[in-house]
RNA sequence: UCCUCAAUAGCUCAGUUGGUUAGAGCACCUGACUGUUAAUCAGGGGGUCGCAGGUUCAAGUCCUGCUUGGGGAGCCA
């Protein structure tokens, strides 16, 4: 007797030991059918999207067992393996012993063998990863999280571990979550009337972080190559299918890369992953791709197999004035490029992801490296197809007076960020990085157009249920 | 936050110019069927029409506000 076998293992090819021999599987019951004779059960275990067939002669069983065998309930079944007589399966389990583990009301139990629709599922978001699209998200998820911390391990980078509270509030991205522990019905006042941050829990006032970036540079100036990947906050008020308020980002930072070694980076990175999940995901991918995304695989192909598009800036702007198209936001040199541009430039004129370097420093971060015209610097955005900016990053600044005078154009406190400029004052290098979005890569992996559902418990506006 | 669309059975939806007892498919329950594949076939039960007001002889249907959700925009990853 061998005991518990995962599902997953029983469905492969290398089975061919276990044939014949009693087994034993647990795990739920996705649909059951049959007649008066024989019942049929389909059991996942969450191994695999594919669903194992356990065949009961019913006339072994007790018919008040039987009956509590309904859709969602936990199985541990006993029973020979062998070969199928019906043609939608190779292999199914002779069932000598079933024993439940959960009943699952049919009267309440909110998941049917029919298809949900995504907005009711999120809705239960205890329940999905139950059915076989979450489930399929949730393992496509894991293996993409392996592969990002595989590549960087195979490549010589380091995994830094970032503070999630910060005291520095001069990122730039965005509205952060204050981290308290005063009490908000009685807050300590000062002279001046404002909170006194000096009786918090840290002595100062702090937030969730939006970035591990400043603190990433700091790891790539001493090890060389770093990234970090972990949890992220913004408070923004965003409510879009491409924003969460919780989400998870991958930020590499290399000392002595420039902007050209940078890309090379998130390209190749970018590939990998998605080769890691052709080569290693098929059955989930095929799914998603049947059930959701027709053309899933194919964009999959195509991305993995053409190089990205490199263009300045300056050049974008002239396609998109050259190209004829009415756009709702008028296109002309200094302007923060809109969706509609970046779609029409994607999936209009190269049909191919792009790469835009070389923005204007106006509309940039203040640590961006500054180009020798003066006007621009060396950030790059990688724009994606169907989910837009899936990577932002750049060349850092590490010429001290050309930092300070960046921070000083934009009236940025820097009071907090000592630690930061030291980096510019002792042993400077140059160094760059970027961040990418690890749902909105999700996106694109999975082929769901809501970032809600590719992240088990989503944080957004006006939701933190679960 | 702005624009826009929507909310009717457990789920997905239909419901005409406002008019009698609000429908369908799936799910569920009962039955039939000796190997099913989101099984099939027959029958049955199931509704505070998102919430609060208003117009009207009469509101699922028209009006106002609110709530929740989808899509688009901004912020960005």
């Amino acid at each position: 007797m061998i005991k518990h076998i995962e599902i997953a293992r029983l469905l492969k090819g290398d089975n061919e030991q276990l044939m014949g021999t009693s087994i034993e599987v647990k795990g739920w019951v996705r649909t059951k059918r049959g007649n008066k004779h024989v019942a049929f059960i389909a059991l996942n275990d969450g191994s695999t999207i594919n669903n194992l067939q356990v065949v009961a002669d019913v006339e072994r069983f007790d018919d008040e067992l039987l009956k509590r065998i309904t859709t969602g309930a936990c199985l541990h079944v006993t029973g020979k393996l062998v070969a199928s007589q019906g043609s939608g399966q190779s292999v199914e389990v002779q069932a000598e012993q079933i024993e439940i583990y959960g009943e699952a009301s049919p009267e309440d139990y909110p998941l049917q063998k029919k298809g949900h629709t995504p907005e009711f599922l999120r809705s239960i978001a205890h329940m999905r990863p139950r059915t076989n699209t979450y489930g399929a998200i949730l393992r496509l998820r894991h293996h993409m999280a392996f592969a990002i911390h595989k590549y960087y391990n195979d490549h010589g980078f380091f995994y830094l571990h970032t503070p999630l509270i910060t005291s520095s509030d001069a990122e730039g991205a965005g509205d952060m979550f204050h981290v308290t522990t005063l009490d908000l019905n009685h807050l300590p006042m000062t002279e001046e009337g404002k909170v006194d941050y000096e009786q918090d829990f840290f002595g100062k006032h702090t937030n969730l972080t939006v970035s591990g970036q400043l603190e990433g540079e700091l790891g790539a100036l001493s090890l060389g190559k770093i990234y970090t990947f972990g949890p992220t906050f913004r408070a923004e008020n965003s409510n879009t299918p491409r924003h969460l308020a919780e989400f998870w980002m991958i930020e590499p930072e290399m000392a002595f890369y420039e902007l050209e070694d940078n890309m090379d980076l998130a390209e190749d990175f970018l590939k990998y992953l998605i080769k890691y999940a052709i080569d290693n995901c098929e059955d989930d991918l095929k799914f998603m791709n049947d059930m959701w995304d027709k053309e899933l695989l194919d964009r999959l192909h195509f991305v993995l197999e053409h190089p990205f598009i490199r263009l300045p800036y300056t050049e974008a702007i002239d396609i998109l004035q050259k190209s004829g198209q009415k756009f709702e936001f008028p296109v002309y040199w200094g302007v923060d490029l809109q969706s509609e541009h970046e779609r029409y430039l994607v999936e209009k004129h190269f049909k191919c992801p792009v790469i835009l370097i070389d923005y204007p420093a106006e509309i940039k971060a203040f640590y961006m490296k500054q180009n020798d015209d003066g006007k621009t610097v060396r950030a790059m955005d990688v724009l994606f197809p169907k989910i837009g900016e899936i990577i932002g990053g750049s060349q850092r600044e590490e010429n001290y007076d050309k930092l300070m005078k960046a921070i000083t154009d934009r009236n940025i406190h820097m009071k907090d960020m000592w630690w930061y400029l030291d980096t510019r004052r002792w042993g400077t290098a140059p160094h760059s990085g970027f961040g990418l979005g690890f749902e909105r890569l999700m996106l694109f992996i999975t082929g769901m157009s809501n970032i809600r559902d590719v992240i088990p418990f989503p944080r957004t506006p006006k939701n933190a249920e679960f």
